[in-house]
DNA sequence: TAGATTGTTAATCGATTAACAATC
DNA sequence: TAGATTGTTAATCGATTAACAATC
């Protein structure tokens, strides 16, 4: 993380998609990529990959390309991924707990440590090895287990409730999976899963192309 | 939907939220909104909400604004909700199950009629009416039953077979939820929900607000 | 050395914002 | 009629692509 102006939102979302690919390398032993290749393969332009990662660094080196290596290990950097991240499951319904269950965050970095609920049905319930708590709790457990993340998964009717106590408790980052667009204070920063918007947008395109 | 020249997928990926704002404006008897105001709702310029909604007719009045029952039934139909859409579930794991059991996509015309998945153990089991079938019996079922969008939920290594077979059968709109990107015919539309990219961009954010 | 490919500047393209005449 | 707000054109801003000197 060398140069660091201001990078705009469009290349930040185009970060994940290049640690992938370059995983992907990795796992293949793939020793060295050119921006032309990388950018076959993710279906980008080389230009564009160039731009991107000069937001960054000088990761390349002329004649050769990029060590897929050390590339990998530059982006993981960036992104902040050889931390380790604490996150809280706020809402134990469908989502929640699908979310609870999905393995793949820990290679990540984030885990989740607790998952709260209102429904007395669900509390005691354990999914792998975290027990459903009362969701009356979570501001309790954010202080002493020094969490990170916030996810919520509870209806739309509570999101912004359980989004201003996820804050109030120091909350600076929040994963919001409910469908609506959540106030917080700036020093937040909250990344939406709007289900229901990407398969509006799916449905749209299928028309316009079956005309 | 009386223009309709190249709608760029910037203003595509608006169009959900317009409608969800929309929907809410009825819900509570909102008669009439302008530009300006519903741009300070949302978070738009007014005179991105005009750009965008021009694209697809005059649906405004000069002094008045937007009849927002009128609008609201105008995006219906440019997003196709009007329609109904059958769906199957390819992959009947944490969150193939949420999915078929949330409910609200409904709502939205969209409807989850099988569920699929390669584990014997999960074969027959009830999730709301729906039964989880043999995942090798879906083309056979999307070919009886009229199905207009996949829901690809299995592991990303066998998420492009799925979607070959999908296609295969006539699928033309793919919801896909393994973290690939798949590569389909022409007339296929794929939109993905990349959860573990949402993750990182989060991660990234909140690690430069926090320096 | 010759070939390949970078980092970076310049050119192009597209999307957003501003301005305003038209008109309800 | 006067005020408000649209639809639309023009101006600005930002992002992508192209080009190329630098250099491994």
């Amino acid at each position: 993380m060398e140069k660091k102006k201001n990078i705009s939102m469009a290349v930040i979302k185009r970060l994940p998609k290049y640690y992938r690919y370059l995983s992907d390398l990795l796992k293949n032993d793939v020793d060295r990529i050119s921006s032309k290749e990388l950018g076959e393969k993710i279906g980008f332009t080389a230009s564009q990959i160039r731009q991107d990662l000069n937001c960054f660094g000088d990761f390349g080196q002329q004649g050769y390309g990029y060590n897929v290596r050390e590339l990998h290990a530059q982006i993981s950097n960036i992104l902040g991924i050889h931390k380790k991240y604490k996150s809280i499951i706020v809402g134990a319904g469908n989502i929640g707990q699908a979310l609870a269950n999905y393995s793949n965050f820990r290679d990540l970095g984030v885990e989740a440590v607790g998952i709260f609920d209102a429904n007395p049905k669900l509390i005691g319930m354990k999914i792998r090895d975290i027990e459903i708590r009362d969701i009356d709790e979570f501001p309790e457990y954010v202080k002493n287990n020094c969490v990170d993340i916030g996810i919520i998964c509870v209806p739309s009717r509570n999101a912004q409730t359980v989004c201003d106590e996820l804050t109030a408790c120091g909350i600076k980052a929040i994963w919001n999976f409910a469908p609506i667009d959540l106030t917080t204070p700036d020093d937040v920063v909250v990344e939406n899963v709007h289900l229901s918007e990407s398969l509006l947008t799916l449905v749209y395109l299928a028309n316009q192309k079956h005309q």
